[in-house]
DNA sequence: AAAATATGTCAACAATGCTGACATATTTTT
DNA sequence: AAAAATATGTCAGCATTGTTGACATATTTT
C-alpha cells in the first residue's frame, strides 16, 4: 500500500535526482576540455569557496577518504591550479588556496550553475528560494546541519581562520 | 566581484550538494548487504516506478550508456530481483519488472528516504512543497521537463504502455 | 619522553562510467 | 520480398573515483 502522502514524497525525491542529473551536466562538459572530473570540480568549488581549508575539513564536506581526495589534489597542485600553505598556528596542517588559474576555472565552472539556478527562481513563484532552503537544509544529516549552514553562509570575504 | 544575489545562489548550489550527499546515504548502507551499489538502486527504483519499462527508456532516464546499465541489470536479473518480458505490441522490446524480491528491496530502500523527507517537509513552512518542486522543476533541462513531470507524477497504479 | 594528531603515500581492489565494434531479432520502409 | 532501420545484447578495453589497510613523517599535546 502507498499513501497519497507517500506518493508525493516519492515525487521529491524523484525530482532531487533529475535536478541533480541535470545541474551537474554543465561543469561537466567543461571539464573534459582540461582532463578532469567531478572530483576536480568539487576540490576546485570548496577550496575557492573557502580559501585556507584544511585538508580535513574538505574530507568531512565531500564526505570521501583521504586516498580519493589525494589523487585528485594532486593534480590540481600539479597543474597550478590548487596551492598548499604551511599553517600558522599548527605548522602539521596544510591550508589550501586557489591561484589564479584555479579562481577562473572556479569561476568558469560556476557560471553556468548560477545561470540555472538564476532562470529557475525567476521561474518560481516568490519566496521559492526561502523554502527551497528549508526542505534541503533539512534533508542533511540533523547533527550537520549548523556546519553546513554556516558554511554556506561562508562568504569568500571572510576566509577559514588559521 | 559577485553580487549578493549570485552569493545566494552559490548557497543554494551548496545546500543541493549537501541534501544529495546526506540522502543517498541510507540507502548506501542498506545495499550493501545485497552487494549492490548506487547503480543497482536506481535501477530497482525506477523500474518499480515503471513497471513494464522499456530498456531505452531507462537509459534516457538514467542517461548512461547501455554497457554500463547491461552489467547493472544482469546482476539485478540474476539475483531475481527484476525480470524481463517480451513486449507485446514489439517483440524487440524487452520490458521489466520488478519481481515480489525486487518490490520488496524497492520498498525498503525507499523507506528511510520517505522518513527523511516527511521530516523535512514537517520541519518546513507550509507551501514550501511546490516551492520545492517549482524550483527543482526548473533546474531539469527545458526539453526534458515536460517528461519529467510526466514521469514523476505516474503512479504505481498506471503501468507504462506496452 | 610518550602519545596523539595531521598529512601523505603505497599497493591493491571495486564500482561504475566510457568508446567502439559487432551480432541478433524484429519491424518498417522501399 | 529485399533492404533499411530499430531495440537489445555483448565483447574487449579503458578511465575515474570510490574503498581498505598499512605505514611514514612532522608536529603538537600530554
Amino acid at each position: 500500500m502507498m499513501t497519497s502522502r507517500e506518493q508525493e514524497i516519492i515525487e521529491l525525491i524523484e525530482l532531487l535526482f533529475f535536478a541533480y542529473r541535470d545541474f551537474v551536466s554543465d561543469p561537466d562538459e567543461i571539464l573534459r576540455d582540461y582532463g578532469f572530473g567531478r572530483a576536480h570540480h568539487r576540490i576546485v568549488h570548496f577550496v575557492g569557496r573557502n580559501p585556507g581549508i584544511r585538508v580535513a575539513e574538505l574530507l568531512d564536506i565531500l564526505r570521501i577518504t583521504k586516498q580519493s581526495l589525494g589523487r585528485v589534489l594532486k593534480d590540481l597542485i600539479e597543474s597550478g591550479h590548487v596551492e598548499q600553505r604551511e599553517g600558522n598556528s599548527d605548522r602539521r596542517h596544510r591550508l589550501l588556496y586557489l591561484t589564479e588559474k584555479g579562481e577562473a576555472l572556479r569561476a568558469k565552472l560556476v557560471s553556468p550553475q548560477i545561470e540555472r539556478f538564476s532562470a529557475a527562481l525567476d521561474a518560481s513563484g516568490p519566496g521559492s528560494t526561502g523554502a527551497y532552503r528549508d526542505v534541503l537544509l533539512h534533508l542533511v544529516n540533523p547533527e550537520d546541519r549548523k556546519q553546513v549552514e554556516a558554511r554556506i553562509s561562508r562568504t569568500l570575504a571572510a576566509p577559514v581562520l588559521d
